[in-house]
Parts: C-alpha cells; sequence; structure tokens
DNA sequence: TCTGGGGTCCTAGGACCC
DNA sequence: TCTGGGGTCCTAGGACCC
C-alpha cells in the first residue's frame, strides 16, 4: 500500500497577492477571472460575506463595494512563478513530486513512513510558508483519490488543524461517512445527481458499491473511483509529464466586436501567442480551429457560433503560419451582423518538434525558424506585443479588461517591490 | 456595459471496410 | 416475424477538473 500525500495553497490566489501586499492582510479580498468577470478565488473574509465561487463581478458589485472587498485582477504570471517557488520548497519532504495544478501537488511519502507524518507535513507546510508565506493544507492516505478528500477534511474540519492523514481505517471511515458524494474528486453534478437517485450521498456510500454497479451508473471513470476510496490505487504519483495532447489561447472581449477586421486583430494576437505556446513546449501542432461566438448569456439577441477547422501541412509552430491558417477560418466562418464577444484558437494533434514527419517541399524551414527564434527573445526581452504582425492591428479596443491587476512582482526586475529601511 | 481560460478522458455512433 | 457480422477509425459531445 502506498503513503501518498496533497498539499493545497489555501486560496491560492488571494494567498498570492498578499504575499506582496500587506494592505490586503485581514481584509476581504477577491480574485477575478480574466475580463475580471467571475469571482475565481476569495479570502476567508470574502467566503464569510457569501461570495461563491464563478460569481459574476457586475452581479454582485454592490454587496462587495458595501463590504469594502478588494478585488484584484488575475495576475497568472505572478501565480505561476509563485508556483515554482511552493513546488521548491516541497520538495525535499518527499521521493516523487507530481505537480497536479496551480496550487496541488502529489508527494509520495513512502520513504518516511517510519516518521511521525503529521510532523513531516507541518515541517514541510512551514517551510512554504517560509519561502512563500503562502498557507496550505495537507492530506495523506494510501490513494490520490482518498489524499484529495483527506486534504478537504483538513481544511473544512480544525480537528486535523491544517493536516488530515487518513491512514488509519477508522478515523478514515469516520470522515467518509460525513463527506458529501458531491464533493468527492471525480463526482460532478450529473454524477451527484445518478447516486442520489439511488440514496447514496455520502463519500462512504460510494466506497460500498459494487465495481460492477459503479460502472453501470458512471463508467469505468466512476470503477476507478470506488477502488480508490475503497484504498485500491487506479492511478500512481507520477512525475514525468504526459504528452500534451492539446492547447489553446481563448479570449472573451472587453467591448463587443462587430466587424472582421477587428476581430482578425484579435485572433492574430491569439495565433502568435499560441505559436509562441507551442516553441515554449518543443511542440508542433497538425491542426487548428479557430472559433468566435456572440455573448450566450444575452437571451433576445442573436446568436452566431462560428468555426473552423484548419490542418496545417506541414505541423508547424510558425506563428505566421497559425495566423494564416486561422484568418482563412476566420474569413471562412464570418456572418455580419452579430456583436461577437469572444474568440480563440485551438491547437490539436501536438507532436514533439523534433519528431515532426517531414514532409517534401517544405521549403528553408530553417530561415523561418529563427525569425520565430528571434520573434520570441524580442518580446521575451522587452515585454509582449514588443514584436507583432501588423495583422494584429495597433487599435486594440476589444482587449480584456483587467483593471486592477498587481504588479510583475516576481518576473520583471522593474517592479521588483522594494523594501525601505528607516 | 457587464458571466474566465485552460485542460483531460470516455463513450456513442457514424462512416467505411471486407 | 425474421433481412449478416464483424472490424477500425474518427468525431462530437458529455463529464469532469482547477
Amino acid at each position: 500500500m502506498s503513503t501518498i500525500a496533497l498539499i493545497d495553497c489555501n486560496n491560492y490566489y488571494v494567498s498570492c497577492e498578499r504575499a506582496f501586499d500587506a494592505s490586503l492582510a485581514g481584509v476581504p479580498v477577491v480574485v477575478a477571472s480574466n475580463n475580471d468577470g467571475c469571482a475565481i478565488a476569495r479570502s476567508a473574509e470574502a467566503k464569510a460575506l457569501g461570495v461563491k465561487m464563478g460569481d459574476p463581478i457586475h452581479l454582485i458589485r454592490d454587496r462587495l463595494t458595501k463590504h469594502g472587498v478588494v478585488v484584484r485582477s488575475s495576475n497568472y504570471t505572478l501565480y505561476g512563478d509563485m508556483q515554482r517557488r511552493v513546488v521548491a520548497a516541497v520538495e525535499e519532504f518527499a521521493s516523487e513530486v507530481e505537480i497536479y495544478s496551480i496550487d496541488e501537488t502529489f508527494l509520495d511519502l513512502e520513504p518516511f513512513v517510519d516518521r511521525d507524518l503529521v510532523d513531516h507535513a507541518n515541517a514541510m507546510r512551514d517551510q512554504v510558508r517560509r519561502w512563500t508565506t503562502i498557507p496550505t493544507c495537507v492530506g495523506i492516505a494510501p490513494t490520490k483519490t482518498l489524499a484529495k478528500l483527506a486534504n478537504a477534511a483538513a481544511k473544512k474540519n480544525p480537528l486535523f488543524d491544517g493536516v488530515a492523514d487518513l491512514r488509519d481505517p477508522r478515523l478514515r471511515s469516520w470522515v467518509l461517512d460525513r463527506f458529501p458524494a458531491a464533493d468527492v474528486w471525480g463526482v460532478g453534478r450529473a454524477t451527484a445527481a445518478k447516486l442520489a437517485d439511488l440514496g447514496i450521498t455520502t463519500a462512504g456510500q460510494i466506497r460500498d458499491m459494487q465495481l460492477k454497479q459503479a460502472r453501470s451508473v458512471g463508467t469505468v471513470v466512476l470503477e476507478r473511483l470506488v477502488a480508490e476510496l475503497q484504498g485500491v490505487a487506479a492511478s500512481a504519483v507520477e512525475v514525468v509529464e504526459p504528452q500534451r495532447r492539446g492547447m489553446a489561447v481563448t479570449r472573451s472581449f472587453g467591448m463587443p466586436v462587430h466587424d472582421i477586421e477587428t476581430l482578425m486583430g484579435a485572433v492574430a494576437q491569439y495565433a502568435m501567442r499560441a505559436g509562441e505556446k507551442l516553441r515554449q513546449h518543443g511542440l508542433v501542432a497538425g491542426q487548428l480551429t479557430v472559433f468566435f461566438h456572440t455573448n450566450r448569456f444575452k437571451t433576445g439577441a442573436g446568436q452566431y457560433q462560428g468555426a473552423r477547422r484548419m490542418g496545417l501541412h506541414p505541423m508547424t509552430s510558425d506563428s505566421l503560419e497559425l495566423l494564416a491558417a486561422a484568418r482563412r477560418g476566420v474569413e471562412a466562418a464570418w456572418r455580419d451582423g452579430y456583436a461577437y464577444t469572444k474568440a480563440g484558437i485551438m491547437l490539436d494533434e501536438l507532436v514533439a518538434a523534433d519528431l515532426r514527419p517531414r514532409t517534401l517541399f517544405e521549403g528553408d524551414v530553417g530561415r523561418r525558424e529563427r525569425l520565430m527564434t528571434a520573434l520570441d527573445e524580442v518580446n521575451g526581452r522587452f515585454g509582449k506585443l514588443t514584436a507583432v504582425p501588423a495583422a494584429q492591428g495597433f487599435k486594440r479596443d476589444w482587449k480584456m479588461r483587467a483593471e486592477n491587476r498587481s504588479p510583475a512582482w516576481t518576473t520583471r526586475i522593474d517592479q521588483v517591490p522594494l523594501v525601505l529601511a528607516d
């Protein structure tokens, strides 16, 4: 039986904002999604005020103002950089480390089982705090699903004081019997409803399902979930990143777009960014999808979704090739007379660039590769959007809102916070 | 005026083949 | 009454995650 821990940062985006801004301590803070649309992270104080995950900011604006809630635009550069530091702080406490999401890491604790693992986990949390200021919780259990559940218990139940070790079967059962089925990792709305119809409302009841029944109610996914709750691992801590299957750059607009030129400008920028992302990961794509659509929340308004899938032959990470394909797609799918609010580029059939199938007549790819390298260097050194194709346009009215974005405290030397000594 | 952006995995069903 | 019986491959869409 293995020993797996999940360490999860509390209110991660808010904690990152607080790391460099003392004025946010103790006050309610909300971090908004891109375009300042929804609440996607809330401090404990904001949660206490009833701000829910995904609440549209513009619908709760009055309440936020009334209670003095600070709203920050999301700053993914900061959160990504802080994650590196969290992972670095955690590494010496585990034999294997799997970065699961921007604020969660699975750890293999098998070599440490002779120690008191609660002490071990607390030492790890202290180190993360010292290195990053970020508070965390830890769940320990024999499988990933149980470690996730243990982590949630550590967060919710003050009894655990931030670390829940559920290796003991009796304690584990006690927690599972009180844990809502709908909150189990892998149980979403649809599955929760099906389970409820069968009278299954706790994690303990899911654990007690027959595997065959689980499979017929859900799919092989639910069957594996039941096994994991029974303590039988269906997935291990994986250090190596799996090969990426797809990649996307999509954004809502700050204001509706009505004409094709403006839309092309936005799509051009997304295509350039998509190429940059491919090159950063050393990949090429075989297929590009471009899409754009109207505001689906707006009833009564004309709705249209345009999309085109384009093959990329040869497979490429060349931004200008992506741009050309995307433009053809937009031209083919365009309809006049609608107010478009979002567009995006998706890339599929990703392959490592050095394994890319060669084609005849692909010409002097070396020259274009050097151009792309130069482009990445310029934009890396002087800031994004320093060198852009003219197609991207210079008036960017559509660009998303981010009215309260924190500075690049950790990734731009000119924005590093200063500590002034008396 | 105003509701995010990115991923993964699984299954059903159609197209096509012999 | 009853109208073959497999395969494979691909895609769309659902469900879930953070």
